[in-house]
RNA sequence: GGCGCGUUCGUCUAGUGGCUUAGGACGCCGCCCUCUCAAGGCGGAGACCACGGGUUCGAAUCCCGUACGCGCUACCA
């Protein structure tokens, strides 16, 4: 065992989408294995045939594919120890459980859920500290047993749990955790549909796929004493657990699509980097223990280790995620960021086509320190693809004086007798043309910007018109003397 | 209700008995740089370490209690 490299898992249930809760979960289980040498598995856990939702699997694998989550065994893929889509192994868990109950550590129950009702019904009445099975069944002699089973009576399978015994289990975030058996049910291991619990299914497989270290949400703390147990019943040796704590909305309440985007594929869609949301999941409830906020996945194998997750709930703060993204963004080649900025231009429907490779590098360059988001270099710098149509009017309202129109035109004509300028050819010029009316440069380059751009932000001015090119320059400015004047 | 877990700036966190007048980051504010906006640099506001008792020469750090929050309490995971 100590020899042994460590196997952990990931093993959500198919409802849908990859939650960033899961995705948080998945990343530690997937940095411990990696920095441990070890093997990360991907397990399906599909028992719940109400909760099926088509293609949430394929959408799971996906997500976790984009994030760089590669699993080294599981659906798809295959592994030693499949299948790994628990509908697929439904005959394991029935001979363990029938194990069980040759053991005398599991019952059958045939009771309907009528009954059940009823009998929580009249727990709450009484005010009893906690509503649970009575063990009704595990009185049935054999021959009520046996006929039940002959006449096809429904019926599930129970854990027969003794009362007033202490549950200890040690939890790598936590430390010692006790329990009281007597607060824990005799928790059905078997459905009437023949599918198994989450808790047997879990501890089965766990054992067959030799699982070393189970790490996953806080929210499956409580029923680790049914697991312990099962464990105990079977004979097998416990693996370590790793309870993480949750993930919070900004109310501090569980992490819910009602308050804000929770799947990963939202956080893709709106543009964020997989690097920054993996960057940033990962410091939500661990961190090296020094200052250092920016990571790259090899960074994070390298460093987590379970001993420094934290133990009380993260809130998921948006602003932080930004600010990563654009870390991130500002961090990659141009060359990455080019490919990028073509994808998304085709997203907004951009006919970027008309633009060459290398003048779309140069607007890389002067606004990658401007841009959080790859969306930004069109919605922030819209002017390199398109004639401003309209000027923001509080700039016109601040910069463009009486006296203003006259002297652009005086800055165009100087501009139009240039032949290929570069940047500080048109700053030059400018300067000089400032000299010649005798007024300070900014009485020209505010309006200039203005006219070129329509905006009152951006990259140096020079830059843009370098960008560009003289021809389209003039025309912008000879446009913006024609409207702005009359407007 | 019962059981379990948690509680350091608005948020993520450092801190594992003296190095702490509690450090960093995001966000916010100001200054510098500057043709604007960013980026960057510098600085500021912001946490009586949930509260109350202990233990100790000394506690955010150890112990007990209380409060609050969260999780579980299904033939869901």
């Amino acid at each position: 065992m100590i020899s042994e490299k460590p196997r952990v898992r990931f093993a959500p249930s198919p409802t849908g989408y990859l939650h960033v809760g899961g995705l948080r979960t998945a990343l530690y289980n997937y940095l411990f294995a990696k920095h441990n040498d070890g093997k990360f598995v991907l397990r399906i856990e599909d028992t719940d045939r109400n909760r099926y939702v088509e293609g949430a699997v394929e959408n799971l694998i996906e997500s976790l594919k984009w994030c760089g989550l590669e699993y080294d065994e599981g659906p798809n893929i295959g592994g030693q120890f499949g299948p790994y889509m628990q509908s697929q192994r439904l005959d394991l868990y029935k001979k363990y459980a029938a194990d069980l109950i040759a053991n005398g550590k599991a019952y059958y129950c045939f009771c309907t859920p009528e009954r059940l009702e009823k009998l929580r019904e009249e727990q709450q009445r009484q005010k009893l500290p906690q509503a649970k099975y009575d063990k009704h069944c595990l009185h049935l002699n054999k021959e009520e047993i046996e006929e039940n089973l002959s006449k096809g009576v429904p019926h599930v399978v129970r854990l027969d749990v003794e009362a007033n015994k202490k549950i200890i289990f040690n939890d790598v975030v936590r430390g010692q955790v006790e329990f009281n058996s007597s607060n824990v049910d005799d928790q059905v291991l078997i459905k009437s549909d023949g599918y198994p619990t989450y808790h047997l299914a879990n501890v089965v497989d766990d054992h067959l796929m030799k699982i070393t270290h189970v790490i996953r949400g806080e929210e499956w703390l409580s029923s680790t004493p049914k697991h312990v147990l099962l464990y105990d019943f079977f004979d097998w040796e416990k693996p370590i657990f790793a309870h993480l704590p949750l993930l919070l909305n900004p109310d501090r309440s569980k992490l819910s699509k009602r308050q804000g985007d929770v799947a990963v594929e939202d956080y893709r869609i709106k543009g964020f980097l997989k690097e920054a949301l993996i960057n940033f999941v990962a410091l939500l409830g661990w961190n090296a223990g020094d200052d250092k906020e920016f990571y790259y996945m090899n960074e994070l194998i390298e460093n987590f280790s379970l001993e420094r997750v934290n133990k009380s709930g993260a809130v998921f703060d948006l602003e932080k995620l930004n600010w990563l993204n654009a870390e991130h963004l500002r961090k990659k080649p141009n060359t990455d960021i080019l490919q990028m900025i073509k994808e998304e231009g085709k997203k907004l429907n951009i006919d970027y086509q008309n633009f060459s490779d290398d003048y779309l590098l140069r607007i890389i360059s002067v606004m990658k320190e401007r841009v959080s988001f790859v969306n930004e270099y069109f919605t922030k710098s819209f002017f390199f693809f398109e004639a401003p149509q309209t000027y923001e009017q509080a700039a016109i309202e601040k910069n463009w004086k009486s006296e203003t129109p006259e002297q652009l035109n005086k800055l165009h004509n100087a501009f139009a007798s240039l032949a290929n300028p570069l940047k500080e050819d048109y700053e030059n010029t400018l300067a000089k043309v400032a000299e010649e009316l005798n007024i300070g440069k900014g009485k020209l380059i505010h309006p200039l910007r203005l006219a070129v751009s329509g905006m009152s932000a951006g990259p140096g001015v020079f830059d843009i018109l370098f960008i560009l090119g003289k021809d389209e320059t003039i025309k912008r400015i000879r446009a913006a003397i024609d409207k702005i004047g009359k407007s």
